[in-house]
DNA sequence: TCTAACCTGATC
DNA sequence: GATCAGGTTAGA
């Protein structure tokens, strides 16, 4: 479900009531979806209080004391709150840790995708899916951008949901940023021209700003942990648009396949002027 | 580099 | 009943 913007919501918004609370118990969970490490189990947990709690792509990160470091992957649907413990819980919930002030943290997730990982902080830097990580996209300048998107074979979409190559853009941020930039999703991602590749990277921070100063986009799932919705969805110009006119010259938005990802985009804005990619495999140089 | 698979629920 | 969904990843 969430993207870079939300998943920085939600660290933004559970800080306050997290923070130096302690995990009096871990109350309920399920082994599929809360995980441990080697050298962890789940109840090391317990007693443990939050230190810091930060993001790296979508990817959150509780450090605890005792050297334990709690991550937490949101995928499509998971979602985390506190709330008091008299508090109806949601259908789907998977974990619930009571806190040092009585409250609860909870994890709920109807698709069972996301997950929830113990770990000690040093098996942390070994994490393949922290390794692997790309740059945030507000630390990625053009020089960089472009060292990245040179060697690349296949489309310029496909490149940019790549989480190493760029970290926190899912299938919504992506598909805003190419047509701000007016760049088609099915352009090969190593032939864009320096302007291009200029006009990506400053797009790209500027629409992952906009969107957390907009509370993020709200499509099903996503609740700030406040429970409001997002307005960003309201500053779509292409996604879940599609056969409505674009802002930008009148002409309609269409919705195409790439990479299994269903893609918005407004063809006039978005001119393809490559060909198709099956004639941009040929080998660079 | 791309597809299918992991799950459940909403919508067609 | 079939298709689609904001993500990731094993396997081709």
């Amino acid at each position: 479900m969430p993207e870079l913007p939300e998943v920085e919501l939600v660290a933004r918004e559970l800080r306050p009531s997290v923070l130096r609370r302690h995990v009096l118990r871990v109350l309920e969970s399920r082994e599929d979806v809360f995980l441990t490490g080697a050298s962890t189990r789940l109840n090391d947990v317990e007693g443990c209080r939050f230190e810091s709690l930060r993001r790296r792509g979508k990817l959150l990160i509780f450090e605890l004391s005792d050297d334990l470091v709690l991550t937490v992957h949101l995928r499509m649907t998971g979602r985390l709150e506190t709330t008091e413990p008299d508090h109806p819980r949601q259908p789907h919930t998977h974990l619930i840790l009571e806190l040092s002030d009585g409250r609860q943290l909870r994890f709920a997730d109807t698709r069972r995708f996301g997950r929830m990982q113990l770990l000690r902080r040093d098996d942390l830097s070994n994490d393949p899916f922290l390794l692997r990580l790309g740059p945030e996209p507000s630390e990625l300048d053009v020089e960089s951008l472009s060292q990245r998107l040179r060697p690349r074979i296949g489309s310029l979409k496909g490149a940019l949901l790549d989480q190493s190559l760029v970290a926190g853009l899912g299938n919504i941020y992506v598909d805003e940023i190419l047509h701000r930039a007016g760049l088609h999703p099915l352009l090969s991602a190593g032939r864009l021209r320096p302007h291009e590749r200029a006009l990506l990277a400053s797009t790209m921070s500027s629409v992952i700003e906009e969107a957390i100063a907009a509370g993020g986009s709200t499509i099903s799932d996503y609740r700030q942990v406040n429970g409001s919705a997002g307005r960003y969805q309201l500053e779509h110009r292409v996604f879940g648009r599609e056969g409505k006119k674009c802002h930008g010259c009148e002409g309609e938005i269409r919705k195409l396949v790439v990479t299994g990802r269903g893609t918005h985009l407004c063809p006039n804005c978005q001119p393809r002027r490559r060909g198709r990619m099956s004639g941009e495999r040929r080998r660079q140089r």
